[in-house]
DNA sequence: GTTTTAGTACTCGGATAGGCCGTGTCCGAGTGCATCTGG
DNA sequence: CCAGATGCACTCGGACACGGCCTATCCGAGTACTAAAAC
């Protein structure tokens, strides 16, 4: 019998789930406005999510100056900063780092084939360099509140029926 | 004692090593020239690494139409195509797999707050979906041939030290 | 009635387990070469 | 000497373990509110 069916492992660089539901609990926490502040048990609710593990999240970006949290009752997340100066850039390294997802091992200074020990640069870390800044580019263009705009445009109730939702 | 060191967990969306590999064997392909096939063993040997995982990924570029294996004595691996033609775009796909690296899980759709079971794309996934393509774009843009000419620059020695090291 | 004080419920915060995928290794299928043998 | 058959060594190819990191969870520290009690 003939393996038709074989798939390679493909599906390697996988980036953290996490960072959607930073955003779209940001783009929440936007809508709500900074005068309430939503708790991670809520947004986990909202959108049936783990509530502890989306605690983590938000706390990473509590880390990165994105949120500020207030303990004890009547506290929660909010966000630290309007969201015109929030962009897809500053969540996506809260919450995956800031290590580039190329990392080079720098295999052309081992084995026999060793190059000599200069301050040149790996060729294909230049090169994977220039691609990853090429996308960390295009998320820093993207700012919470372009996004924001989006979703008035492509649908323009959501962001009511979430206000009215977290009111509760 | 307090907690100076702490490092969050920052080490997230890495890409897998083996692309680093195969970059580096396609360039001693390359180099080396269509008359002649490199054995694994041996590509692994000149850079000091694991012989039958790079044998792996190897096999990775083989299926993708990369590189051409040939089996029994004075086999091994060759270029299937110019170097000019093979991008980084391909090799990264090649090992990676063409998945992106942001998967939309949808969660806008999950709990209360659901939004109805429309056509439209999410926010999120566009703006995510945008950056990957910039990255792809970028690698799309550089092929192997740029790589050598690049080498050639900073590194003129490598090629031919390598060509004498696989010719024995 | 006002002020103080204790209690309580609720929140974040970090430390702690489980599962999946990348990393690494092994052995079998297939091929080309070299050698040996017969003409 | 030459042609054919045989054995062998070498290669890729896919299947099998191990470990690290993401995912998920739990309990403790801290805070604001509530309510009771004393003045």
């Amino acid at each position: 019998m003939p393996k038709l069916f074989w798939m390679s492992s493909i599906q390697n660089m996988r980036m953290s789930e996490g960072v959607e539901w930073a955003v779209h609990c940001c783009l929440n926490l936007a809508w709500t406005g900074p005068d309430r502040a939503l708790t991670a048990t809520r947004l986990a609710a909202y959108y049936d999510l783990p509530a502890a593990y989306l605690n983590k999240q938000l706390q990473a970006l509590a880390r990165a100056g994105i949120v500020t949290s207030t303990p004890g009752p009547r506290g929660g997340f909010r966000l630290a900063r309007p969201a015109a100066s929030i962009t897809l850039a500053d969540l996506v390294t809260a919450i995956e780092g800031p290590e580039p997802a190329f990392r080079c091992a720098e295999i052309r200074r081992r084995g026999p084939g060793a190059t000599a020990v200069d301050d040149t640069r790996c060729a294909v870390d230049q090169a994977m360099g220039r691609a990853e800044l090429a996308w960390r580019r295009e998320l820093a263009g993207q700012a919470l509140s372009d996004l924001m705009a989006t979703v008035d445009r492509t649908a323009p109730d959501a962001p009511e029926r979430a206000r009215r939702w977290f009111a509760t």
